[in-house]
DNA sequence: CATACAATGAACCACATGGTTCAGTTTCAG
DNA sequence: CTGAAACTGAACCATGTGGTTCATTGTATG
């Protein structure tokens, strides 16, 4: 009856809403460079070790970060998952995009063409 | 003081924050097959107009989408956008992860072919 | 003209987010 | 043993999000 494409995706949500935020692509930077501990980043990005601790645990869940802890500091690093699934699914659409409008331009050169036909794009 | 880099970015905010909910992504989905006016939308995603509406304007905030009103239905398209932006970014990062795991690779490599090393990956 | 239809704005609601403080718990250092 | 450091959890707060209903405004159309 309906062929709606998956569009749901829980894990894609996460991952882009993780995005989202100015201060968890700056951990995510941080990261690139070295694993660093809570109180670390904390510093950097000027904020409670409560308030990071919440950033780190929507980047963990969202997969992009993994902890784990050595007596009493908790480590944090960038996770194995990468950002493949997001670079893929961004892909896909800038594809969508490019046909899009690939689409209109055929349309205008078209129209431009044969300023006198009625209203077919007529592909040649 | 600080080489704080940049990653403060209200653009990219917006953006992934748009791409974080499934019925935004599939109203882009939609949207890259044709044109479509709010009710249309509305009706595909079982949601009032009104609730629509909202969306289509997050979306048109975050520039994905362009709209025009044509007496009175409001037809929404894929803006000129894109998702170059977005991509550029994630490829950025994607690098990056690369790196990081290229780098701890070639260190575990360097312990394997040199097992006699100070610092001891393996006790015993 | 009368009425229906598309969209809009305002107001409301439950719940999530992004931060805080405060009160613990473990763990380390002396 | 004492105390500080690092983290954690609970509770709180302001604001934003994702939806609704209801009333209103334009715009077609019979």
């Amino acid at each position: 009856m309906n062929h709606m494409v998956q569009f749901q995706s829980p894990r894609l949500d996460a991952a882009f809403a993780a995005l989202s935020h100015a201060t968890r692509r700056g951990i995510l930077e941080r990261l690139g460079r070295t694993d660093a501990s809570i109180t670390e980043l904390a510093g950097r990005f000027d904020m409670t070790l409560t308030g990071m601790k919440k950033h780190i645990a929507i980047l963990e869940e969202a997969g992009f970060v993994v902890t784990r802890k050595a007596g009493r500091v908790r480590t944090c690093a960038l996770g194995p998952r990468g950002l493949e699934h997001e670079a893929a699914w961004i892909e896909r659409y800038r594809q969508l995009w490019q046909a899009r409008f690939d689409a209109l331009d055929t349309l205008v050169a078209d129209l431009q063409q044969t300023p006198s036909t009625p209203s077919r794009p007529t592909r040649k």
